[in-house]
RNA sequence: GCCGGGGUGGCGAAAUUGGUUAUACGCGCAAGACUUAAAAUCUUGUUUUCGUUUAUUCGAAAGUGUGAGUUCGAGUCUCACCCCCGGCACCA
């Protein structure tokens, strides 16, 4: 260590320009974070997501992500960890390809100019990235091994080519995979998409669906991030069920995971593309009818089709009827639209007792509805929650809904007790009828002596623990419908009229205070507007009526003859785009061979410079107009043969960048598998929640997918994934250009520095939260970098650190260290404004005081920080110098405040060691003036103490 | 509809695990100092209501989206509801 000697001399004004610009020419000279293998040291991989070089330039988003990260990165540096902070281009995009068409660039050209500028703004942050392993993902050298890539998986049979109806932008002229489709328009210009035929390249990211699935479990991203991505993957497990088709050797398999209403089917819903429903055509009577409505269904856009307020359409397929594989009872066939051809069969068996849409479906078309689950409430917390070694004893109650005799209104209970409200119940004695029942428990509880048993409306099953009588209760609820048919009434009886009132109120009112499950229940089943979708014990079905629903889904599966099968929602990638500006798919389609892969030494096919690089109308890549290019020869059989024209998305180079960093320069492997096992996994990486279902997914794809054949050393590309809230414009709103309310980092470097700007992202507010952009907020923390380049003038060699300016300081650091790795950056800047707030208080600082705050701020504001470090005679850099520890000696208080609080009210406070006996304390509260005055005529009832915290005297 | 995240001063926001008089830190605003003046800088103040004092003051109560609850004690826990943001959505 050398040893600073501070000239305490004053220092020039705080000039940012000359200081940033100064100390970014050095880092580059001294090559300051550039790094290699080094096996000695523990290595840290920290990454975030490489820009697309827009030609709008950086935007503040881009370093409010950048600056987390390298404040994390140069935190990791000085903790002992060879750091690797990589940084490149992912160039390839429509927008530079519009821009090109537009202005007659070639898009390489603009893709430089753009990534120049990028490089500069990146540049001018102070950004501790490894400069040396900048990458281009539309560099030929790079590009080569996305399309090596994509041989393997062509190779595997993970590539494949089909036709199909995709989704196609009409503005950018190309087809989108579904992670592309927002809302059934473009993710990236808004436009409606339209369906098209049309061959295209898949990857079958659907192989990978459970594993992408299940391995989240092994990585530490964010929990929303994990629950976005289960989402989109959509697992879901269930039964596959066949429905014969009467008269015919034709099955209809549907796919459900409620096996357990299998009894309350009354009908099956084709979609109507499904090929059943042309193949039966001739046989179905109202074929004119299923032709028209599916003509018209065709004509719907996916928005129309999907969504879901829309009242739901179908019509029967008559003269057809499909057996239910559980009972052999025949129901009846219909095409709806709200089937879906392209998830599960295609087809469901509708139960319109327990499913809302079906429900929907049979009261418009008036199709039975046939209940075979009753509710069973279990309670399983709280006071009445079931007891495992109590015995069960099973009661019959009847719940009566009743009606007033002149109103809409319906009379409920107010229990005094608990405040809660509910209908009248009562045990049913053996043999009784609920009517019965219901009249007498009705007078018995209202007085009211002329209630008219109207209907039965449903039973509900409910167990939970009686603490009066300590047993768990088995209770069957029949829920019975009554009118009053006029208000006589006699007396209530006393100790009813203790326990509660009697109220009537408004369908809405009833619908508004019943707060307990059951009740709730019960009231829908009167007002019979839903169906019953829950769990519970069935009803009508056959040998397993009484079972418990959850429980013999698998066996009801199987006695019908189905089986248990898992789906996804994932479909697989459509990794064709018909534009220029993408890596060329490196095949060749043979009139004799047919498609064949270009050789690996061929690597790679480079895109040819072209003067029209116009997207076309015809759904056919501009490159197919390029003849000298497109007309090749087979590799194999050396005959004609022609290169196919598509070319990749831009997830292509995006999905294992992060592997190229750790060898960007190799020329005989995408990356040297040693150099991959000392650097991979990415240990931190941070980016946008927007990538949660393109980059961050497709990555884990293809990383699963090389992990396989062997090349890369872990099954998870990134052990750790956080996310960065996005900055709005000062409105609230997205900035975009067309707005006009984007924010030039250029301007407020130049004003005030890169220092400022960084230290204000990072203050702005919490980190993974969205937030409004605000200005004048960056004039805060220019005036803290102000004073602590002031505090520079207090620093006296000979000063020793008070007892306050060391405790200051060690909390500081305990602070700050925990702060960054849990991303709380906008409170550890908080805790050195404390600490700078602290430190200018003292008559002189001591050089270790100054130095540590220097040391925490460097990682927010690199330049300042070290132009101030060497000021104070250092000739290492403050970045490599070691991250400060803290003394737990000076964090800890040896004195607490201990507050006084009369029956819970704070009063007072006193001070005593740290520590002290609770008995102490108590006689300490009760010595204080305060207690005695609040005390004073009162007598005390309770005393609580807290050790270190408070007394609180509770009086009456 | 379902799944996340959130609702605290004029604004961005703090508040370990329920417990040191809620609003740290910053912005803004107000007053004062310095200055011929302004900017910059520094100092002080800045939740609301009520009462009190000529005034500086002093005192009380309420207060973290709404309503209830648990507790000696709730921004923090429970229940119901309202609003905002993000994602998924006729997913069988």
């Amino acid at each position: 260590m050398n040893k600073p000697q501070s000239k305490a001399k004053p220092l020039a004004a705080y000039d940012h320009t000359k200081i940033e610009a100064k100390w970014q020419k050095q880092w580059d000279k001294k090559k300051a974070f550039v790094v290699k293998e080094d096996s000695t040291k523990k290595k840290f991989f920290g990454l975030i997501e490489f820009p697309f070089p827009s030609g709008d330039g950086l935007h503040v988003g881009h370093i409010r992500s950048n600056t987390a990260m390298d404040i994390i990165a140069r935190k990791r540096r000085r903790e002992g960890f060879n750091v690797l902070y990589p940084i490149g281009w992912d160039a390839f995009g429509l927008p530079t390809e519009n821009y090109a068409i537009k202005t007659g660039m070639q898009p390489s050209v603009v893709s430089k100019k753009n990534s120049d500028t990028f490089r500069r703004q990146l540049k001018a942050l102070g950004f501790s990235f490894d400069w040396s392993r900048e990458i281009d993902t539309t560099d030929p050298k790079y590009y080569k091994w996305t399309q090596w890539i994509f041989l393997q998986f062509l190779k595997k049979g993970l590539a494949y080519k089909k036709k199909m109806t995709i989704n196609w932008c009409p503005k950018d002229l190309t087809g989108l995979a579904n992670e592309e489709v927002v809302n059934g328009c473009c993710e990236r210009c808004g436009t409606p998409v339209e369906k098209r035929d049309k061959e295209q390249w898949m990857l079958a990211i659907t192989k990978y669906a459970d594993r992408l699935d299940k391995d989240l479990d092994t990585v530490e991203f964010l929990e929303r991030i994990k629950t976005q991505q289960r989402n989109w993957i959509g697992k879901s497990e269930g039964a596959e069920l066949s429905f014969k088709i009467k008269d015919s050797d034709k099955n209809i398999d549907v796919f459900t995971t409620r096996p357990d209403t299998l009894y309350g089917v009354t009908y099956v819903v084709l979609a109507p593309e499904h090929k059943l429903v042309s193949e039966f055509m001739d046989k179905i009577e109202n074929k004119s009818d299923v032709e028209a409505y599916i003509a018209k269904v065709k004509k719907e856009t996916d928005i129309e089709r999907t969504d879901a307020k829309k009242e739901k359409s179908g019509v029967e397929l008559k003269g057809l009827r499909a057996i239910n594989p559980a009972n052999n009872e025949e129901v009846s066939i219909w095409i709806a639209d709200y089937v879906l051809a392209d998830y599960g069969t295609g087809a469901v068996m509708a139960v319109p007792a327990h499913d809302e849409r079906d429900f929907e479906f049979a009261k418009k078309y008036n199709l039975t509805i046939k209940t075979v689950i009753e509710p069973l409430i279990s309670k399983d917390d709280g006071p009445d929650a079931v007891k495992k070694d109590a015995p069960f004893v099973e009661r019959n109650a009847a719940v009566c809904i009743i009606k007033h005799w002149s109103e809409d209104k319906y009379l409920m209970s107010f229990y005094k007790a608990n405040g809660w409200k509910g209908f009248v119940v009562g045990g049913i004695e053996n043999g009784e009828s609920v009517a019965v029942t219901g009249t007498r428990e009705i007078h018995e509880e209202t007085g009211y002596k002329n209630a008219k048993f109207v209907r039965e409306v449903g039973t509900i099953h409910s167990k939970f623990y009686h603490a009066v009588k300590s047993v768990n209760r088995f209770a069957h609820f029949k829920v019975a419908y009554f009118e009053l048919s006029n208000g006589d009434r006699d007396e209530m009886a006393e100790e009813e009229k203790k326990l509660h009132d009697v109220v009537w109120l408004s369908p809405s009112e009833v619908a508004a205070s019943v707060n307990r499950e059951d009740i709730r229940i019960a009231w829908n089943f009167f007002n019979g507007k839903t169906s019953y979708t829950g769990s519970g014990l069935l009803v009508n079905s056959g040998s397993f009526t009484g079972k418990d629903s959850e429980s013999i889904k698998k066996d009801i599966t199987s006695s019908a003859g189905g089986k248990w099968v898992t789906t996804f929602k994932l479909r697989d990638w459509i990794f064709s785009r018909q534009r220029y500006w993408g890596e060329p798919i490196p095949v060749v389609h043979c009139e004799s061979c047919g498609i064949v892969a270009v050789p690996e030494k061929d690597l790679p096919v480079k895109l040819p410079k072209v003067k029209n690089y116009k997207p076309t109308e015809t759904g056919e890549s501009p490159l197919a107009a390029i003849s000298k290019w497109v007309n090749t020869k087979c590799p194999n059989c050396k005959g004609k043969a022609k290169r196919e024209t598509d070319t990749m998305p831009n997830w292509a180079g995006s999905s294992w960048y992060y592997l190229r960093y750790a060898d960007p320069k190799n020329k005989k492997v995408f990356a040297d598998k040693k150099k991959l096992e000392y650097w991979t996994p990415v240990d931190w990486y941070n980016g946008g929640m927007e990538h949660t279902t393109l980059h961050l997914l497709y990555s884990r794809f293809w990383h699963k997918f090389l992990y396989d054949i062997g090349v890369v050393p872990t099954s998870e590309p990134y052990m750790k994934r956080t996310a960065h809230g996005l900055i709005l414009a000062a409105g609230g709103e997205k900035m975009s250009k067309s707005k006009g309310n984007v924010v030039n980092p250029d301007d407020i470097i130049g004003t005030l520095g890169a220092d400022s700007l960084r230290l204000y992202e990072m203050f702005m507010g919490p980190f993974d939260q969205p937030i409004a952009w605000n200005t004048d907020n960056i004039a805060g923390v220019r005036r803290f970098i102000e004073r602590v380049w002031k505090l520079h003038e207090k620093v006296q060699p000979g000063t020793v650190a008070t007892k306050d300016a060391q405790k200051i300081v060690h909390k500081t650091i305990k602070k700050v260290t925990e702060d960054i790795e849990a991303m709380r950056f906008n409170t550890a800047i908080s805790s050195l404004m404390i600490a700078l707030n602290e430190l200018e208080r003292q008559e002189s600082v001591a050089v270790e005081s100054y130095e540590a705050l220097l040391q925490l701020i460097a990682p927010f504001a690199p330049h300042v920080t070290e132009e101030l470090w060497a000021s104070l005679g250092h000739k290492d850099s403050i970045h490599t110098s070691g991250w400060p520890l803290f003394d737990a000696a000076f964090t800890v208080e040896s004195e607490a405040t201990i507050m006084i609080q009369i029956s819970g009210k704070v009063r007072g406070s006193f001070t005593a060691p740290m520590n002290t006996s609770k008995e102490e304390l108590e006689k300490l509260a009760k010595e204080s003036p305060e207690a005695k005055k609040w005390l004073e005529g009162k007598s005390v009832s309770k005393v609580i103490v807290v050790p270190n915290k408070l007394v609180n005297i509770v009086v009456v």
